[in-house]
DNA sequence: GGAATGTGACATTGCACTTGTCAAAATGAC
DNA sequence: GTCATTTTGACAAGTGCAATGTCACATTCC
C-alpha cells in the first residue's frame, strides 16, 4: 500500500513537471534561434519536414496535432522566408507539397545538431539505462493520459 | 559514441514529449472537473493552498511562476465562488491571506484523491523503481534546461 | 520622514491557437 | 458521367493564458 501511494505520488509529480519542462525547453529553443531569422513555429515546420520528408500542410497539421488553418499560417511564413518551397502535388492540384530548400535543410540540420549537443551535455550525469527507462515511462504515461482523456469525451 | 547518440536522442524525445504529455494531463484534469463549478485555474489555486497552506496572492504567483496580476484574477474568481476566503494579514494590511473554506478543502481533497486513483491505475504496469528513475531523470533534465535558458538571458 | 518596495486593481497587448466560412478542387457512390 | 461529399487554401473572428504597464495605497528600510 505504501509503495502504491509512493508510486502514484511520483507519477503525479512527473506528470506535473511536464509544464515547467516544456516551458524551459521552449525557452532554450528560442534562445538557440536568435540570429537565425527563424521563429519557434517555423522551426517546428522545418523539423517535421526534415524528420518525415516533404508533405502537405494538412499532413503537418496531423503530426503536430493542431488545426490545419494555423499550420497554414506557419507554413506560409516559412515559405515567405525561403526555408521551404512548394512543389506540384500529383495527388492534389490545390495542395502543394512542401519541401525544404537547401538553405532550410542546412539550417535545420545545424540547429538540431546544436540542440543535440546541448542535450548530450545535459545527460552526462545520467546513465543510458536511466534515460531509456525515463523515456519508456513517460511514453507510457502520455499514452495512458491520452486514452483517458479520449474516453471521457 | 553510439551510446552517447542514443542517449541524446532519447533525451530529445523525452523533452519533446512534455508538450503532448502536458496537454493530455490538462485534458484529463479538465474532464475530471466537469460538474464541480471549478475551472482548471481555480483548481490550481486550491491545490497550492491545500499543499502549502494559506498564503497571499504574490506567494502563490511565485510558486506557479507566473505574474502576480494574473494570479490575482484567478484568486478573485476562486474567492467569488466561495472555495477560498480572505483572512487578515498581520504582515500586510492590503494583502490578505487566502485560505481554503471547508467547502473548498473538501472539494480539492476529493478531486486530488480521484486524480490519484487514476494515476495509480495508469502506473499499474510500471515498476516502482522505473517510476522513481523517470522522475529523477525528468527533474534533472528540467533543472538543466532551466539553467541553460537562464544562462542565455 | 522620505525613498524604495510590495500589493491590489485595472487596462492594454501579445501569442498561440480554435472556430467558422467560403470557393475551388478532388473524391466517391451510383 | 454526374452529383453529393470531402479536402484544401484563404480569410475573419474569437478565445484563453498569460505578460506588461500604470496607478494608488501600504509597508519597509534607511
Amino acid at each position: 500500500m505504501y509503495n502504491v501511494d509512493m508510486k502514484a505520488a511520483h507519477l503525479h509529480q512527473l506528470i506535473w513537471m511536464s509544464r515547467p519542462l516544456m516551458q524551459a525547453a521552449e525557452a532554450c529553443v528560442e534562445a538557440g534561434l536568435v540570429g537565425t531569422n527563424l521563429t519557434v513555429r517555423m522551426r517546428a515546420v522545418l523539423e517535421i519536414l526534415h524528420k518525415y520528408g516533404e508533405q502537405t500542410v494538412p499532413e503537418i497539421a496531423a503530426r503536430l496535432e493542431i488545426q490545419r488553418q494555423y499550420v497554414q499560417i506557419m507554413c506560409n511564413e516559412t515559405l515567405a522566408s525561403g526555408f521551404i518551397e512548394q512543389r506540384a502535388n500529383p495527388r492534389h492540384k490545390r495542395s502543394p507539397i512542401l519541401a525544404l530548400t537547401d538553405h532550410g535543410r542546412t539550417l535545420i540540420k545545424e540547429i538540431i545538431s546544436k540542440e543535440m549537443k546541448l542535450v548530450a551535455a545535459m545527460g552526462e550525469d545520467l546513465s543510458d539505462e536511466d534515460v531509456a527507462t525515463a523515456l519508456k515511462v513517460v511514453l507510457a504515461v502520455a499514452d495512458s493520459l491520452k486514452k483517458q482523456a479520449g474516453d471521457r469525451k
